[in-house]
DNA sequence: ATGAAAGCGCTAACAT
DNA sequence: ATGTTAGCGCTTTCAT
């Protein structure tokens, strides 16, 4: 099965290949109204399709962008994906995904991978573990256009980022359930040291100390699934149980919902849960989930906007912070 | 920021470009060893990566392939996506992902869209809707080894398929309800009218029949989930609610799961219900989901063996389908 | 064991 | 308005 070249609309149409480029890109030459038509005939009746590889090789620009997360899967960078998808394609550009697993190394690989395959731009999201090692090298190595999504690009890197407003974020939670009336207001949380999540849990810090709260009231747990709600049990049915738990992600607000109604808790009757995040899963729990709610297809879109200026200019473009703002559902008490 | 090429390579090897390229490939043809040596430190010291394009575009092989599902953000697929990738990744090659959305359109554009990228071979989950239209005849113009996954493929086109058995999947469930001594086994499903989805339903009704009992025990509901929730409570409080539901998706079980709760009733007390799939949500409800399993690393493996046999033998390859297993939770009353 | 050279299918500058 | 031609960076066949 011999793929339809150029060459070969040339021949049906009568005409020569350059012409036919013109055609297909609308310039840089104008073509007569006559022949633009008989190409397109040749073009149609081959069912000619251009060879995008060839074309990329000799324009130097393959319309490709490329995007490498921890993982896709999970809701949030799930939305993120789509996000960056949808902006993409409006823009005519196809997106290369790349799941780095939350390993650097897979990372890395992704990363070489894409700019071999000569994307005109990279989209990172770093996973948040080993954070401070051989930082930020990597992408400038790379000699593709880069910026950091949803983390702070390494310091000395001068590199760009888009980010969310965790810290915001995270205080306007804590803030939502002290006017609710709670006082004993825990922080669940991974254990990242820095990074968004940390973020959110500085922000959750910040209106504690505010209030004259205890900012020290937090539950760090390890990543799997079943270990934190053990946690979250023992913790509830512990000496100083908390009122009101702020998660730095909706998965484990979600974890601490059903840990709490395992053990016969009322939500929000007998503990108020909320999350951060806003993704599908959090609207579907019952009872609803109160969370921060992400501006995911802003973020797409300033993430590619983002790719582009830096494409275009030599100098360092400045970082981007997008707003969150509050679901109100059920889980807070409202 | 130029880009390092084969040349500069060459020169700082002293040495030709095709030198370069032995060393690279391994061959065609053999390299002295010092020689390959100097090559090796030139790469490194300039930091030179091939430009994979050219590569593809010069030896007609792309090492890529594209796959192209509805919604990755779906458990199923997502669960689906990462499979083929791991198994690609295995075999060296990079996965071109595309996200159809359901829409007829969007997949035809992606599908052309990776056809003019020169991918290798091409795996296509088709949407469940508008089955009969345009059938068939696309996947082969594109004139790019495919195979369908997840879907039978159209009868006259000749494509291989790589399913999973979700016939005896849902009887295996109905079989499981059945022991458990209920009888008023409802089925929970979508409106398609062939398909998995259809499959499954139509194992539960095999398996009820085989027991004598109702096979027209169905509530179809439609794709928007709040209202598929207010279905299956109009159900459940109706004149002749079900004592089990079988539900054709797991995210359909854990919708009515969560309605079940809603309106008070215990589960698996009261009710039991059980879903198909197997994804990561299904095991972090309350109660955790009996469901059926899909063995996804296999079918990730086997769609891209089946693919690679496609490429080679112009014969028409068979399908293949694998079989899936129970896992028993909670919500089944075991 | 290695160098020179012919393309892969395309774009875009040179021609007319 | 259109034809001719020189590459993009690479693989691979000719040469030697």
């Amino acid at each position: 099965m011999q793929q339809v070249t150029r060459q070969d609309v040339a021949r049906l149409a009568g005409t020569s290949p350059a012409v036919v480029s013109y055609v297909l890109n609308n310039g840089p030459r104008p073509v007569a109204p006559s022949t633009r038509i008989r190409v397109q005939d040749a073009i149609e009746t081959l069912g000619y399709r251009p060879n995008q590889l060839a074309r990329a090789l000799r324009s130097q620009r393959s319309n490709t962008i490329g995007l490498v997360v921890p993982d896709s899967s999970e809701a949030f960078f799930t939305e993120l994906v789509h996000a960056v998808e949808q902006a993409a394609f409006a823009a005519g550009s196809l997106v290369l995904l790349g799941n780095s697993r939350f390993d650097r190394r897979q990372e890395l690989r992704y990363l070489e991978s894409l700019a071999s395959m000569q994307v005109s731009g990279i989209l990172l999201v770093r996973s948040e573990s080993g954070e401070s090692e051989t930082e930020g090298r990597d992408l400038a190595d790379l000699g593709v256009p880069a910026v950091y999504l949803n983390h702070r690009a390494p310091r000395d890197s001068g590199a760009t980022s888009v980010l969310l407003a965790n810290h915001r974020g995270g205080s306007t939670l804590t803030e939502h359930l002290i006017a609710h009336g709670h006082r004993r207001i825990g922080c669940l949380t991974g254990t990242a040291p820095s990074g968004p999540v940390f973020d959110r849990a500085e922000g959750w810090a910040a209106a504690m100390r505010a209030a004259a709260l205890d900012p020290s009231f937090v539950l760090r747990t390890g990543l799997d699934r079943h270990s934190t709600r053990e946690q979250v049990k023992a913790w509830l049915q512990g000496p100083e149980p908390p009122d009101a738990i702020v998660a730095t992600a909706d998965g484990l607000a979600l974890d601490a919902l059903s840990a709490a109604q395992e053990i016969g808790l009322r939500v929000p009757g007998d503990l108020a849960v909320v999350g951060f995040g806003g993704t599908g899963p959090s609207a579907h729990s019952w009872p609803p989930l109160t969370t921060i709610g992400h501006p995911f297809a802003d973020f797409g879109r300033l993430a590619l906007e983002t790719l582009t200026s830096v494409q275009k200019q030599a100098q360092s473009v400045p970082d981007h912070v997008l707003d969150v703002d509050l679901i109100v559902r059920r889980s807070c008490g409202c």
